[in-house]
DNA sequence: GCTCCCAGCGCG
DNA sequence: AAAGCGCGCTGGGAGC
């Protein structure tokens, strides 16, 4: 099942990717043509803020927004506020039923002066705010603390499904209206701006109030009053974290970078050699496939999985080892381009940005950063101190609840470690008698078998990730003492594959979350997303509510700087560490025991110096 | 030269 | 017929 990792929604890179959608359309032509393209004047004289501030702050209503953005070196490529180079040129506004103001930020300058108090109180309206909040915040130090997202709200609305939340086809969908050509990718750094140009910006915000309105309407209809409030009140977290960053130690980065492509390169060499192929170029899965047959070596593919299976215990361990080395080098060397200017890398999070409710992340993605030595690059600077706090196994504790699963919410309630308990029931043994190694069974067992696996897929499964090799008859055997012992497990299971056949269209966390199922998605698809969700989203609704929780109490000085799914990573002066600990501790047990309170929760908490410290 | 897709793989 | 889920990024390779 492909994810929704197109363009689709509006970006800062591509805010019409739906370039179809305008293709029938002349130039300029507006297409709700009963109206004539308005042209804003654009508002280039400080003086002539305070009368905009002082009508925002009488009016009492939220103030619709969009900015505009240009590179100064007339660059191509991505845009982002850390770089020097890149700046806001428009400012749109826009109070309901009125005309919008365009204010021309190049010849204002960064500082909004009344402006900037209003925003910060007002509660602003628009589209991916989450890009023009960090923008304001970063370069005009404008920390707008109330916000409502029209593309949060549509992506909520149609998570699960490939409906596009670009605004263009939002403003289409909810409002009937033709917005007319997309200029966002055009020159905004030029001396003069187009009429075209100044209409667009205009346009863009001039329907967001009524757009906004049909969208909380549609919300409650949808009952996702309350999730909706959780992600509104998300954002300006987000862009807090988004903003702060993390420390990186650039020359380790480079030095592992180094090591590892030495490494690449020589294991690479071995391989070259030992297939007897002097111009085999190693990355290649068609030229590795092709000279590893004429060695004598015939697999279906080369992934990990299959080249252990055909492991010949010379050729096979080199390749690994260079695909190994590969990705540490690649990874490291992705890590380093993006470092910004204050020697941080700031990662971008998207809160609905995953089918489930999950945070995505990207321009680094941050949740796949390499266990070892690479998160030993994530540093605290100097005179402060990482909390990293992550929940213990809460997706297994969000799944004993959805199943009623008592065995397991007992297990928990004793304190008793669940993959230990797992191992013992499938093994037939006592708790106490389960040793490290057959501990390491339980874990894909509970992970796996948890949401539909296969005897077959636990195989792959326990060997790709736990290093644990089983028979196809062994894994059977676990699979079926896993699913007597937890007998709800089996029958969630049950009843979800009864819904799934009954083609149930929708599936819901605890807060009411929702993923659409496609109409054209098949039993087994169903089956997945009806046992998945509720678990990953539901998890993914706790931390986004222990986030919210941790930033209304952090101390100054203290900033929410990363989030991997169950993990939050905090940096704070050295000498506050162990209260940080504490309060951000507290924060994840409370959002944990709101949305879940059947089950204990545990998080484990630690202040170090970096990332991967032990 | 660019864009697109795939295979593969990192994380939870 | 067979199937854990959810992501983003890279290089290779194909096609324009």
């Amino acid at each position: 099942m492909e994810s929704s990792a197109f363009g689709e929604d509006e970006t800062e890179e591509s805010r019409g990717d739906e370039d179809e959608f305008s293709a029938g359309h002349e130039d300029g032509e507006l297409a709700n043509a009963h109206e004539d393209p308005v042209i804003p004047p654009l508002i280039t004289e400080h003086a002539a803020l305070y009368a905009i501030a002082e009508e925002i702050a009488i009016a009492d209503a939220p103030v619709a927004l969009d900015i505009e953005t240009y590179h100064a070196d007339r660059k191509s490529g991505a845009l982002n506020p850390f770089d020097p180079c890149g700046n806001i040129r428009l400012l749109a506004l826009c109070l309901p039923a009125r005309e919008p103001w365009l204010l021309d930020l190049r010849a204002l300058g960064y500082d909004l002066g009344p402006v900037a108090g209003v925003l910060e109180t007002a509660e602003v309206v628009g589209q991916n705010l989450k890009f023009d909040l960090l923008w304001l915040r970063v370069k005009c130090g404008i920390k707008i603390q109330k916000a409502f997202c029209t593309m949060t709200a549509s992506r909520l609305l149609t998570a699960g499904s490939k409906e596009p939340n670009d605004l263009a086809t939002i403003v289409q969908r909810h409002l009937g209206i033709k917005l007319p050509k997309d200029q966002g990718r055009s020159d905004w750094g030029g001396l003069f701006l187009s009429p075209e140009q100044l209409a667009y910006s205009g346009d863009d915000v001039r329907h967001l109030h009524s757009l906004r309105a049909k969208l909380e309407a549609e919300l409650k209809a949808a009952a996702l009053t309350q999730v909706a409030a959780l992600e509104m009140e998300l954002l300006p977290a987000v862009v807090a974290m988004e903003e702060a960053g993390i420390a990186v130690d650039q020359l380790r980065l480079q030095s592992i970078r180094d090591s590892a492509r030495d490494a690449a390169q020589m294991a690479g060499d071995r391989v070259r050699e030992l297939l007897s192929s002097p111009a085999l170029n190693p990355g290649s899965t068609d030229q590795i496939k092709a000279a590893m047959g004429r060695a004598g070596i015939v697999v279906a593919n080369t992934k990990e999985e299959t080249l252990k299976a055909a492991d010949d215990g010379r050729i096979i361990p080199a390749i690994l080892e260079m695909r190994a080395a590969e990705k540490s080098a690649q990874q490291a060397e992705t890590l380093l381009g993006c470092i910004a200017h204050d020697g941080r890398i700031h990662g971008r999070f998207e809160p609905t940005g995953t089918d489930t409710g999950r945070f995505a992340c990207k321009s680094p993605n941050l949740q796949n950063i390499g266990r070892g030595s690479l998160r030993e690059c994530f540093i605290a600077p100097k005179g402060m101190s990482l909390v990293v706090a992550d929940y213990s196994q809460i997706e297994l504790r969000a799944a004993a609840v959805i199943a009623g699963e008592t065995k397991m919410i007992e297990a928990y309630q004793r304190g008793e470690d669940l993959h230990r308990l797992t191992a013992a029931t499938v093994l037939g043994k006592n708790v106490a008698d389960v040793t490290k190694e057959e501990r390491q069974i339980g874990k894909p067992a509970n992970f796996g078998l948890l949401y539909g696996q296969s005897a077959k897929g636990l195989v792959r499964y326990a060997a790709s990730s736990y290093g644990v090799t089983m028979s196809e008859e062994q894994a059977y055997s676990i699979r079926g003492a896993f699913f007597r012992t937890y007998g709800s497990i089996r029958q969630w299971h049950g009843e979800s594959r009864i819904k799934a056949e009954r083609g149930v269209a929708e599936v819901r966390t605890v807060l009411g979350r929702r993923r659409l199922i496609p109409s054209d998605a098949d039993g087994w698809e169903r089956f997945t997303a009806l046992v998945n969700t509720p678990v990953q989203g539901g998890c993914a609704d706790v931390m986004k509510k222990a986030i919210l929780l941790v930033a209304k109490r952090l101390p100054q000085g203290t900033r929410v700087i990363s989030t991997v799914h169950d993990e939050l990573i905090i940096e704070t002066p050295e000498d506050v560490a162990s209260e940080t600990l504490t309060t951000v501790q507290t924060a994840m047990i409370e959002a944990m025991v709101a949305l879940f309170p059947a089950v204990p929760v545990e998080v484990e908490a630690k202040v170090c110096k970096s990332w991967g410290e032990k």
